[in-house]
RNA sequence: GCCGGGAUGGCGGAAUCGGUAGACGCAGCGGACUCAAAAUCCGCCGCCGCAAGGUGUGUGGGUUCGAGUCCCACUCCCGGCACCA
């Protein structure tokens, strides 16, 4: 063994150790409880990043601390293998998505079996495969059958020049990022799933949840938005015939403020007044320009027209205009609202701008209402009562609801409602590198389900995109088949699914590996839920919720008998890094990543902008933001660990921060955690002696020693504490406070051997999960064993701990004078008599006499003067 | 815009229940070793001040013997917003 520390050779012949004992093959049929650890698969974009290696140290630290406490871990891994970034690539380089892919999988399996994570590769699958994906066709047409998935219209980007669809990402300022041209509204048929059928159940479980953190749990309810309102009616006639529109209010108090209404612009209503109406219709063409993205529209210029047609107010007969607005969303509620700006924000601003009437419904007393500009309390529910309001008036928030409900209801207008801000799950695709949705389409019976027998449904991996549309629709061999109902030719449907079906289940489907005549077997039942899920905060909706409602689906079809997927679950904190891009000319936008850029800072030191490397113009600075490939600011952990080492990797990205918090990504202080791996190394050296004795703590030890000694075991029962917070930064520090106390204390005194053996012990067990390549070389050689994974997790020992004086902090009226060290067990009176005496509190009490003594037992004395 | 989170030295961060603000590192400064450099080791290190001391946790208020921590109002930053994953 060597004396210098090389961190290659340790790594590589700790690595060859694990997998010559298969140290991290899970086998079911354990004694031991099982502790299954699973971090969120990536996507294979080439190089792991950042975030990867924070987000499986994690997971590899939790899985290692668990197995030596006893448990029977399973840590697997897979790739998330389909989405759009292989197509960008395909257009890019013209090679086929799938060539890509695993050649990615390939170069990034290697990097994560060089980080020394403690995985079960046999249980290795990736979402591209059809001994995966054809589940997912399996599981959708038992959707079909039971009526969860289903067929509706629904709205895309679309890009009139590349004549395909955008996904939001590719839609940037209104524009196709390739294109430049602005983005259109388009509808069409597309494939649902009813996750509003488990809408109740998805909110409700959240409390079954503790293992969750809080704030996930309030985005999902807040996202899931159960709002208790009314559904009513404005009635009209239209050729004659009593017609209704239909809106939904969760403000049906201020019902009788209602001065306008207002339709999105694909709304029945809208489609007709727009004929005859030149100007309306140009109006309804401008709002089906620009992206479907929430945020745009949100943001967006408030606009609106009036169609000329008047619907009744349901109450008071009174003529209510109907206006056409561009922030009403056909696909949500009815696609109409009831317009109250008196007590909306949006509508007032909407009301003053076209100068349409306000009408104050809700007085606050004590408050006075103007037009001039909207007060926070207009919209106030719970202070307010009726004005202006006929027989409502003087009623509050639920009593006018009550009231105006029931009126509704006498006269056939509606009723109370309980409603939904989920909406339904699109899950088609206008994609080629996707799992297909196995549907045939026949002239003569319509859109037929490929029979289970014929899945599945194989995507043909030669293609390659070049951005124009879905490169299925030219493949013969693949669109074309025969009616399964009737024989005659048939067409494929050609869409595929949202990436998010395939990570919906993988986590069950590791626990099933290998079986082809099933989703899911016995064996998921052993391990699932989950008892521990990492990953990304930027999860926290889509992917958790998702995940929630397949596995409730998955129960329902029979499959497995729990309701929840995850007991507990770790929302890491992304990993930013600055981003830099460039408009092209065609008005697309190019990103550079921040080694291709020169940065300017101000005087502060903040980076206010850049230039480019390689052509020395102007970049412009976008602040930092999570690393991702698209925006091209991720930093390859590989040149890390090709200098430092895994272990410095790993030690690093957890010392720099806790796991739930956000880290602006910096390579400084990578140095620090490599010169701790040294010292780590040169301290086990210089101890083997020492220790191989394996010398006998005496009963009386000496005061140096018995210091050293206590201040390990401190740390540690502190370490411990953090551990089970899931505080890794704080443990990374212990490990290093331990060795700093250790390499202090001197080498001579009696105990001194024993303590360091005792003590290297416990530092290299607590260090292990976080670097365990080093410390499963250092047990070895100083013979505390074969494997440190076999040893048991340290814990601090009473005796150790064990001191007869402490120090108290001394403050006169508030402010820290001075310390007080007092013998362990001094009564309070005792405690007040030394503070009161001592030189500081004398000199700092200017002879007032004490008003008051604070005693805070084992912490301090606070002298009031 | 809406929902969720965050802000502490030059930098990453620590402070468990409201009780010594800045643990542990990085950077910096001074020193030892060396022909020299690297590596390593020792010391100093929030700001103002010679010192005594004062001051200090994004901003402004409040509660308390005592506030980074609790309350109110605000600013900026990050994540999500349903086709990035």
């Amino acid at each position: 063994m060597q004396e210098k520390y090389h961190p290659g050779e340790i790594e590589r012949s700790a690595q060859a150790h694990w997998d010559s004992t298969g140290a991290f093959r899970a086998a079911e049929d354990s004694a031991k409880p099982k502790y299954y650890c699973l971090s969120m698969f990536p996507y294979p974009s080439g190089k792991l990043h950042m975030g990867h290696v924070r987000n499986y140290t994690i997971g590899d630290m939790l899985a290692r601390w668990h197995k030596m406490r006893g448990y029977n871990v399973l840590q697997p891994m897979g790739w998330d293998a389909f989405g759009l970034p292989a197509e960008n690539a395909a257009i890019q380089n013209r090679v086929p998505p799938a060539k890509w892919t695993w050649d990615n999988i390939a170069y990034m399996k290697q990097q994560l079996k060089s980080l020394g994570f403690g995985l079960d590769w046999e249980r290795e699958l990736a979402t591209c495969k059809p001994d995966y994906y054809r589940w997912n066709q399996w599981l959708f047409l038992r959707m079909l059958e039971k009526g969860i998935a289903y067929k509706k219209t629904q709205v895309v980007n679309w890009d009139p020049v590349d004549q395909t669809v955008l996904a939001n990402e590719q839609v940037i300022e209104g524009r196709g990022w390739r294109t430049g041209a602005p983005v259109e509204k388009r509808e069409i048929p597309g494939y649902y799933l009813a996750i509003t059928r488990y809408a109740d159940e998805l909110l409700d479980a959240l409390d079954t949840l503790p293992g969750w953190p809080e704030r996930v749990k309030t985005m999902q309810a807040n996202w899931i938005g159960k709002s208790f309102g009314v559904r009513f009616a404005f009635p009209y006639e239209l050729d004659g015939k009593a017609e209704k529109l239909w809106v939904y209010t969760t403000r049906a108090d201020t019902l009788m403020g209602v001065t306008f209404c207002a339709v999105a612009a694909e709304h029945p209503l809208a489609t007709l007044a727009a004929q005859g109406n030149a100007a309306l219709a140009a109006f309804i063409t401008e709002c089906k320009h620009g992206s479907v993205m929430e945020a745009d529209i949100a943001t967006m210029e408030k606009k609106g027209m009036p169609t000329g047609i008047f619907v009744a107010h349901p109450l008071t007969g009174e003529k209510v205009e109907v206006w056409v607005g561009n922030y009403v969303l056909m696909g949500y509620g009815e696609g109409a609202v009831m317009a109250v700006p008196a007590h909306d924000e949006r509508d007032f601003a909407f009301a003053r701008k076209y100068g349409l009437p306000i009408k104050q419904v809700i007085d606050v007393p004590g408050k006075s209402y103007s037009l001039d500009a909207w007060q926070e309390w207009y919209a106030d529910k719970q202070g307010g009562i009726c004005i202006n309001s006929g027989k409502y008036d003087g009623l509050g928030y639920d009593a006018a609801i009550d009231a105006i409900a029931a009126d509704l209801k006498a006269k056939d207008l509606g009723d109370k409602q309980v409603q939904y801000r989920l909406r339904d799950w699109g899950i088609s695709r206008q994609r080629y590198w996707g799992c297909p949705i196995p549907l045939i389409h026949c002239e003569s019976c319509g859109t037929v389900p490929v029979p289970d027998d014929q899945l599945p449904v194989v995507l043909p991996e030669d293609c390659v995109p070049d951005g124009s549309g879905n490169p299925l629709h030219k493949r013969a061999d693949f669109l074309n088949c025969a009616c399964p109902r009737c024989g005659k030719p048939a067409k494929r449907e050609t869409d595929t699914m949202d990436t998010f079906v395939d990570s919906s289940w993988y986590y069950a489907r590791y626990c099933s590996a290998g079986n082809d005549k099933a989703m899911v077997d016995e064996r998921a039942k052993y391990w699932m839920p989950a008892d521990q899920y990492i990953g990304g905060i930027e999860h926290a909706i889509l992917h958790l919720l998702y995940s929630r409602f397949w596995t409730k689906a998955m129960r329902d079809v029979g499959l497995v008998d729990y309701d929840e997927p995850f007991a507990n679950l770790l929302t890491q904190g992304m990993v930013l890094n600055h981003i830099f891009s460039r408009r092209t000319d065609k008005g697309g936008l190019e990103y550079f990543s921040p080694e291709e850029v020169e940065l300017i800072r101000n005087e502060s030191g903040h980076v206010t902008g850049a230039t480019s490397k390689a052509d020395g113009r102007p970049v412009d600075y976008g602040g930092v933001g999570t690393m991702s490939k698209s925006k091209r600011n991720g930093v390859d952990p590989q040149s890390l660990i090709e200098q430092y080492g895994a272990d410095t990797a790993r030690f690093f990205m957890m010392f720099a921060s806790p796991p739930e918090q956000t880290l602006e990504w910096s390579d400084s202080g990578v140095e620090g955690a490599y010169r701790f791996m040294k010292r780590v190394w040169a301290y086990g050296h210089a101890v083997r002696d020492a220790v191989a004795g394996k010398p006998a703590m005496p009963e009386k030890l000496h005061e140096a020693p018995a210091a050293t000694r206590r201040e390990i075991h401190t740390v540690l029962k502190q370490a411990n504490y953090d551990l089970a917070k899931l505080q890794f930064n704080t443990v990374a520090s212990a490990t290093m406070k331990m060795l700093n106390a250790l390499e202090k204390m001197p080498r001579d005194a009696d105990g001194s051997n024993a303590v360091a053996a005792e003590c290297i012990s416990i530092l290299l067990r607590l260090l292990s999960p976080i670097a365990p390549h080093v410390t499963h070389a250092l047990w070895v050689e100083l013979g505390f064993g074969a494997d440190i994974l076999a040893a048991p997790w340290p814990e601090p020992l009473e005796a150790a701990l064990a001191q007869d004086e402490i120090e108290l902090v001394l403050q006169v009226n508030g402010k820290h004078r001075g310390n007080l060290r007092v013998k362990v067990g001094t009564d309070r009176t005792a405690i007040e008599a030394a503070a009161l005496a001592s030189e500081m509190a004398q000199k700092f009490m200017e002879g007032r006499p004490a008003k008051k003594v604070v005693v805070v037992p084992g912490r301090l004395v606070n002298i009031v003067a």
